[in-house]
DNA sequence: GTTTTAATATGATTTAGATCATATTTTTGC
DNA sequence: GCAAAAATATGATCTAAATCATATTAAAAC
C-alpha cells in the first residue's frame, strides 16, 4: 500500500452523499491509498480504524475458516464502501478481510470523521442504510442458495454476478476464488466449469471466462 | 390478525430512538396489531406497505424455496424491527416472510411515515444502521458456517442462539423449524439431537429443549 | 370430537460433493 | 532468471447428509 494523489471529491460514496458544505471537510480528512493486486486492505479480527471508499479497482471481501478455507462474501467495486461492517454495536473488529484482486485505489477516512459525517449528512446515513439493506438481502439470498441449490446452480449464479460486476460477459477470476465465492471446493468448480464448457454456455482461457449464453446460465438458477 | 390496545410509546425501536417531540406523531400513526401463533405477518414477494416493530412475542423470518423447503434467516423478539429489508433501493417487495411462532403483538406504521421519521430523527437512522450492520455480520457468519461447518456444529450454534434469544437454557421449538434454522433436513436434525441427548449436552421433552452444558455445546462451534 | 393434516420417529438407500493423491503448469518473490 | 510457492488438471475413493419409505403420534380444523 502507498499513498497516492488525491481523489476528485466526486466519485466516492462519501462525497456523493455529503452536502456541498461538507466537501471541504472531506478534502481535509480523506487519504488516497493505492493497493497492488493481492495486497490486503484490512484483515479479519484486526481493530477497525477507518472506512474505505473504493475509487478504482476490484476487491474481494472474505472470511477465513481455519488455515486454508475461505468464503468470499462479495466483490466490491467503484463507489462501494469497505469496512462498514465495523459500524455495528459490538466490538470494533473487522469481521471480514478485504483483498485487492486488481490494482486498486481507495479513499480512506478515520472512523471518527466518518461518524461525524453521518451526523452532519442525514442523506449519507440514509444512503448507507439503503446500501446495508441491499447487502443484507443479497446475503440472505445467498444463504438460501447455499442451503437449497446444488453447486452447479450456485456456480451459474456466481458467474452471472461476476458478469454484472464487470459489466461485461467477459472477466477474469481464478478457479480458487470462484470456488470460495460459490461456497465449494476447487475440484468441484473445475468439474462444473468443464460441464458448462461442454454445454457451450461459457468459454474459458486460463483465468479468462466468457459467458456465451446468459439466458441458459440463468435457467440453472430458477 | 386483529387490532389491539395501544402501545406504551416506550418499548419499540421507533419510540426508543425518536426525539421526544416526535412521539406525538408516532402516537397518531402507529397501529397496534395482534397475531396469533402461526399467523403470517407478511409474505415474501408481496409489496412492502409498512414496517413492524415487535412489541411482544417471537417471530420467525424465513425464505421459501419451492413448495416445501424453507430457510429460517433469524428469529425476532421484543424491540426488533420487521420488514426493514424492504427499505433497500430495489423493488419494494418483501424478500422474506415473517410468521409468529408465539402469540405476538406488533406496532405497525406505514412506510411513508417511517421514512419521514428517519428524516426527522437522525438518531433513528443511526441506530437502524447499526442494527443492519449487526444483522449483516451475523448473516455473513452464518454463510460461512453453512459452507464450512458440519450439521452437528450448526445445530449446536442454532441451539445456543435460541438460548440467547429466550434468555434461558430452556426453550421450545419444533424439529422442523430447527432444521430450517440450521440449514438442513428434519431427519438429520433428529439424528443429531439424539446424539446430543446421548452425550448429555441437552434434554428433550416433546418440543421443549433444555441445554445441560452450554460449554460443551460451544466446543462444537470452534 | 372426529377427520384431516402436520409433525415425529427410525431404518434403508442413494448421491453429490468433499477429500485424497499425484502430475503439471503458472505465478511470484528474491 | 530461477527457485519456491501457488494454482491447475484429473482420476480414485470416501462419506456426510439428502432422500426415500413407512409407521406413529400430535395438532388443528371443521
Amino acid at each position: 500500500m502507498k499513498k497516492a494523489g488525491n481523489c476528485d471529491l466526486k466519485t466516492c460514496f462519501l462525497c456523493q452523499h455529503s452536502i456541498p458544505e461538507w466537501i471541504a471537510a472531506v478534502s481535509d480528512h480523506r487519504q488516497h491509498l493505492f493497493f497492488k493486486k493481492n495486497e490486503t486492505i484490512f484483515q479479519e479480527g484486526s481493530p477497525v480504524k477507518g472506512i474505505f471508499f473504493l475509487y478504482d479497482g476490484k476487491v474481494k471481501v472474505h472470511k477465513q475458516w481455519g488455515p486454508d478455507k475461505e468464503l468470499i462474501v462479495r466483490f466490491a467495486q467503484q463507489g462501494d464502501i469497505l469496512g462498514h461492517r465495523g459500524l455495528g454495536s459490538g466490538e470494533r473488529l473487522y469481521t471480514v478481510s478485504a483483498t485487492a484482486v486488481e490494482d486498486t485505489t481507495v479513499c480512506y477516512t478515520e472512523l471518527a470523521f466518518f461518524e461525524a459525517s453521518l451526523k452532519v449528512n442525514p442523506n449519507l446515513s440514509l444512503k448507507l442504510m439503503q446500501f446495508y439493506a441491499d447487502e443484507l438481502q443479497e446475503a440472505e439470498r445467498k444463504m438460501r442458495n447455499l442451503v437449497h441449490m446444488d453447486v452447479k446452480s450456485r456456480l451459474a449464479d456466481a458467474l452471472l454476478e461476476l458478469s454484472r460486476l464487470h459489466k461485461a460477459l467477459h472477466f477474469t477470476i481464478s478457479r480458487q476464488d470462484l470456488a470460495s465465492f460459490s461456497g465449494t471446493t476447487y475440484e468441484t468448480i473445475y468439474r462444473n466449469l468443464q460441464e458448462f464448457i461442454a454445454e457451450k454456455l461459457i468459454t474459458v482461457e486460463g483465468r479468462a471466462i466468457t459467458i456465451l449464453s446468459e439466458k441458459k446460465l440463468r435457467k440453472y438458477i430458477a
